[in-house]
DNA sequence: ATCATATTTCTTGTATACTAGTATGTCAAT
DNA sequence: ATTGACATACTAGTATACAAGAAATATGAT
C-alpha cells in the first residue's frame, strides 16, 4: 500500500471559490469526502498531492488537515504522513455518551420551556419522515433525521450546544454510511421521534429525557453490528 | 490603543524546547497567558510580534492562533488582526449548560457503576480542600476544585468526555480569575462536593445528578456578578 | 478648519524553499 | 536466504517572501 495515487477525489481543482479562505474550503471538502467514505479509513492523505489537485500551495491544505485532526477525522504522524482515522468503537461510544448527555439536557430544557413553534416544526419533520419511509428513501430519511436533531439542538439560545452535538454526531454519521437502513428501523426511529415530541409537549422534563435517551441508545444498537461487517475500517 | 508594544509576556523567547512542535508549545503558552489574564480580553495579538518574541517564524505562531480561535480564546479578523476574545455572558452560559449536561451524566453513570477507588480519591480531595479553605488559600482551593472535577470526568472510559468538559470549563476559568473567593463560598463548594460524592456512593443516579446540577448552578451564581464589576472585559 | 483623496503601513492569507526525520529499495557481506 | 549499511524518495515542520486587503495617516483642495 501507499504506492498508487493516494487520493482521487471526484471533483477537480476548480471547485474553490475566490472569496472565502482556501483553507476553510479545503477543510469542508475533505471532511465531506471522509464522511461520504470517498476517502476511506486508514487511507493516506498527502498534503502535496491535495495541494496539487486543488491548485494551491501546501499551506492552506496543511491548515485544513490540522483542523481535521482536531475533530478526529485524520491523524497527523510527523514525518510519516497524514491518514484518515479508522473507526473505533470507543470513539463511537464517546460520541454517543456526549450526545446523549447534551441532547437529553436540551429536551429537558424544552419540556420546561414549551415552545409551540418548535413542536410544530418537529411534527412537520416527523410527517415528512413518514413519507420518506413510505417511499423507502433512506437518504431523505437520514437528512430529515439530521434536521430533527438540529431543530432541537438549535432550540436553546446557545449556539455552541448545536456545534458540540454536531461535532460528536459526525463520528456516528461516518459509520452510519455503512449501515443499510431497513424498513423496520424507519418505524422505530419514527416512533421514537414522535415520543420525544410528545414528551416535550407534555411538559415533563424527565419524560422527555427518557424518550431521548431511549432513542440514542437504540441508534447505537444499529451501529454496533458494523465492526463485524466491516472490520477493515476499524482499529 | 494598539500602539504600544502589544504583547509583553513575562517569559522570554527561550522558553521553547526543541523536541516538541513549536506550534503546540506556543498554543499552550498563549492559552495560559489568556487564562491568567496576562493577555487581556480585547487586546490585540500580532502574529509577527509573537513570532519575534519566541524567535520563530510566523508559521507556527499562526497555527497556534488558529487553534486558539477554535476554542474561542482569540478571534482572527482577516487583514485586520487577531484579538483576545472578550467575555460574553452568553458564552459562559453555553459553557455552563454543556458542562452541566455532561457532568450530570458522568455522576449518574458513576452512581450506577460504583467505584470505590474514585470515591476514596474524591473524599481525599475534599479533605485537602477543607485544609485549603482553613488556610484561606484560594489558589490551592481552585486547583483542588479542578482536580475534583477532572477525577469525575476521567472516571468514564471515554477520554473525550474529559476533553469536552475541560474545553467548556476553560471559558469559566478565565472569568473565575476575576472573582474573589470568599470564605463563605469555600464552605458552599465543600458542602456541594461532599453531597456529590455522597450521592454517588448511595448509588442513586438521580440524586447524584441533582447534586451536580445544584453545584454547577451555584458556580454560575458566583460568576454572574462579574460583568458589573468588570464591564470593560465583556462584549 | 473641514472634507475628500491618495499613500503609507499595518494586518492576515498564501506561495515557495528549506530542514529534518522516516520508510523503502538496493546491494554487499555473512 | 538474512542481515545490515547506505542512497533515495518520500513525509511533515518551519522559515521566508510575497500578495491582498483594511485602517491609519498624510496630502491637498475647498
Amino acid at each position: 500500500m501507499a504506492k498508487q495515487p493516494l487520493i482521487t477525489l471526484s471533483t477537480n481543482a476548480k471547485g474553490l471559490s475566490f472569496d472565502r479562505p482556501t483553507a476553510i474550503q479545503i477543510f469542508s471538502f475533505v471532511r465531506d469526502a471522509i464522511i461520504s467514505m470517498e476517502l476511506l479509513p486508514g487511507q493516506m492523505i498527502s498534503e502535496t498531492s491535495l495541494a496539487n489537485q486543488f491548485g494551491v500551495s501546501r499551506t492552506p491544505v496543511r491548515e485544513a488537515l490540522i483542523q481535521l485532526s482536531n475533530i478526529g477525522f485524520v491523524e497527523v504522524l510527523p514525518q510519516r504522513g497524514t491518514y484518515v482515522t479508522k473507526f473505533s468503537m470507543n470513539k463511537i461510544l464517546e460520541a454517543r455518551f456526549i450526545r446523549e448527555a447534551i441532547e437529553v439536557s436540551v429536551v429537558s430544557y424544552l419540556a420546561e420551556h414549551v415552545n409551540d413553534e418548535i413542536i410544530l416544526e418537529g411534527e412537520k419533520i416527523i410527517a415528512e419522515q413518514k413519507l420518506a419511509a413510505d417511499d423507502n428513501d433512506p437518504l431523505a430519511f437520514q437528512k430529515l433525521d439530521d434536521k430533527f436533531h438540529q431543530l432541537l439542538a438549535n432550540s436553546t439560545e446557545y449556539a455552541r450546544v448545536a456545534q458540540v452535538i454536531e461535532a460528536e454526531k459526525a463520528h456516528m454519521d461516518r459509520v452510519r454510511c455503512l449501515s443499510l437502513q431497513e424498513e423496520e428501523q424507519f418505524k422505530r426511529v419514527l416512533a421514537q421521534h414522535t415520543a420525544i415530541i410528545k414528551a416535550i409537549k407534555s411538559g415533563v422534563p424527565d419524560k422527555a429525557a427518557k424518550a431521548m435517551s431511549i432513542h440514542l441508545k437504540d441508534v447505537y444498537n444499529v451501529l454496533k453490528v458494523i465492526p463485524q461487517e466491516h472490520p477493515e475500517y476499524f482499529v
